[in-house]
DNA sequence: TTGCAATTCAAACAGTTGTATGAAACTATC
DNA sequence: GATAGTTTCATACAACTGTTTGAATTGCAA
């Protein structure tokens, strides 16, 4: 194993260049000149191009993942095992909005690299992508004991639409920007998961949410 | 210009070759291959590739925005120069899902490809839809007239989660489907289109203000 | 040191890609 | 039927791709 500086130094190397160029530009000649190691360091260290990719998104969506399963046991504890819609629903979209958006400066390369997975869809992410289905399906049954009278089908739908606002969001921010011609701050990402968060209250409950969370348990940017 | 028997069967040929195998796995040569053209023909008659790819998805969306401007007129003029917001967010993901969307075999070669449109993101097809900005800007005046209490930024974000819920929906349907179990039906557009312009006016009609309390249906930005 | 495995390296490999070329075949006009 | 313009064709091009190879180098244990 001796020490993985080449393999880390082709990781980093390749995260900053997939952010800012994209997948469909960068090779693995671009990657081994940045990372000055040699072009068969990839092959040896990762089998192959696509495995790096999928070496380094998985990396990341774990870590979202992680963070979200981690907001929704609070939410639920806080919750005595029933936690609200709205918490359900901010530790799903909050992870991966907080991981993406925010100020252009301060984004790091791992979150541009995510936004560009969000934006061009490559093979090898694409197969993680399905098979995160399990994990949803975690989120979809908490969101069914907190709104027990909520039909299944709407649940689905609920969740689906939260996941569409904040993905979209991310992937078209430049979009919205430019047709609201800067109105829309997405640089305050607080605020986007509110009113991700409460569309989809909205969505499946017919009502408006009375509860806004006061304080955010986390926040990008460690204290 | 003789016959573009060779024009007409490049553009069939390679709409079905992408439509199946997306945009990543087809050569020029599979595509000639398939039209039993000359290889050469390509070039001759679309300059490059990506025109050829560039033409495609033009030819399709210039028809859905027609159809979705169309759409729009028809609900002002029924609305006396105010559209309802229904109708107005009717008329922007309607045409849209109804071309994506709906039983799987029924799906025509043009659909199919505009799916695979959505998921790839690939240089010429996002080039031209970074152009469809001003196609937009006439539905959020559109909304403005028909909600003129509502604030321009809420507006924005209304049309951006609209658009964010329809496109969604075409692109990871099938997560969808497989999530529910099948207990979302993808193949009934018509509910689909129901929901997301319900989602949507919700959440541009429903209360706006999650910092401040207690304002009734009220205006947000100045009057 | 010797021996052995892990790592690095330059170089080549084996394809594939989109595009360009110049001659041939066609088409329509006079 | 000759001519001019358009379209087709086979072929070559030039560059780039991810991957492999086998020899050098390194690091570490005995």
């Amino acid at each position: 194993m001796a020490s993985d500086q080449t393999r880390t130094a082709i990781l980093h190397a390749a995260e900053r260049l997939y952010a800012e160029r994209g997948f469909g530009d960068v090779t693995l000649r671009d990657i081994v000149a940045a990372a000055d190691v040699n072009l068969a360091a990839v092959n040896y260290h990762f089998g192959s191009k696509d495995e790096l990719i999928a070496e380094l998104f998985v990396s990341r969506s774990i870590a979202t993942n992680r963070e979200r399963l981690n907001e929704l046991k609070l939410a639920e504890e806080a919750g005595g095992g029933r936690a609200s819609i709205d918490s359900i629903l901010r530790a799903l979209v909050g992870p991966t909005l907080r991981g993406c958006l925010g100020p252009e400066r301060e984004r790091s390369t791992a979150s541009r690299f995510m936004i560009r997975a969000s934006i061009e869809s490559v093979p090898p992410i694409r197969r993680i992508k399905n098979r995160e289905i399990d994990h949803l399906r975690k989120f979809a049954a908490a969101m069914r004991r907190s709104l027990p009278e909520v039909s299944e089908v709407d649940l689905y739908w609920g969740l689906h639409f939260a996941l569409a606002m904040a993905h979209q969001t991310i992937r078209d921010s430049e979009r919205l920007a430019k047709l609201s011609d800067g109105m829309c701050d997405l640089d305050d990402v607080g605020t986007i998961i509110d009113r991700i968060v409460a569309v989809s209250v909205k969505a499946l409950t017919g009502r408006q949410t009375q509860t806004k969370p006061a304080a955010k348990l986390v926040t990008r940017g460690a204290p």
